[in-house]
DNA sequence: CATTTTATTAGCTTGACCGCTAATTATGAT
DNA sequence: ATCATAATTAGCGGTCAAGCTAATAAAATG
């Protein structure tokens, strides 16, 4: 879950697709146009963000709507968070000699 | 910079480093021991969380210390949180008719 | 139903990543 | 110097991601 969620975060080009649609919905038309590499390239950039939950579809007559799912970027950003310790105060008392520094 | 964070942040195995990290810095053969896989292998995800800059290494005498480098992690997250609008409130006005929703 | 527009899937090549064992470096002690 | 301990680098095989072009699907329209 949050496995995918880094690693597709981990292209710099779907960092910019997150950017684009933090602006508002797209098409995959407009998407592809956004950027140089080729249409089938960003579309499958697109799945990748999609598989991942970052982004909705929604099919509309001819052309397919992307928007941004905020609420999984939620999600990621605590991930983060809590990884310094925001989030849980440790209670693992394991071997951790030198852990007081 | 980003990129290499979330990247790096993008395998399993190098989450759950920075989650033992947390909780205090740890020798190279204290993480090798908490996993499964084999002493170079995790040295090379450690070798890339270096890289990421999300831990710092110092040698002390024979053994290697590592600690997490929580202020990455929070720039990780504030683009995270950059990324739907926390911080940014776009003032790029290409065309975004839908956008209103 | 043929055509156009929009978007994805298929197939392929290249390069990067993952994991292992074996070899190498670095430090400390004898 | 030699040996033991700690950790990384080298090298190898296997798998997966990224990019392209060409082919295909889906929807609207004449």
């Amino acid at each position: 879950m949050t496995n995918n969620v880094f690693s597709a975060l981990g292209h710099p080009l779907r960092r910019q697709v997150m950017d684009l649609l933090r602006k508002g919905p797209r098409t995959s038309g407009e998407l592809a146009d956004a950027f140089e590499a080729s249409w089938p390239t960003v579309s499958r950039h697109l799945s990748v963000l999609k598989d991942a939950d970052l982004i909705t579809a929604e099919r509309q007559g001819t052309s397919i709507i992307y928007r941004a799912n905020t609420s999984v970027i939620e999600d990621a950003a605590a991930a983060l968070l809590a990884m310094i310790g925001r989030d849980n105060g440790d209670d693992d008392d394991d071997d951790m000699k030198e852990a007081a520094e």
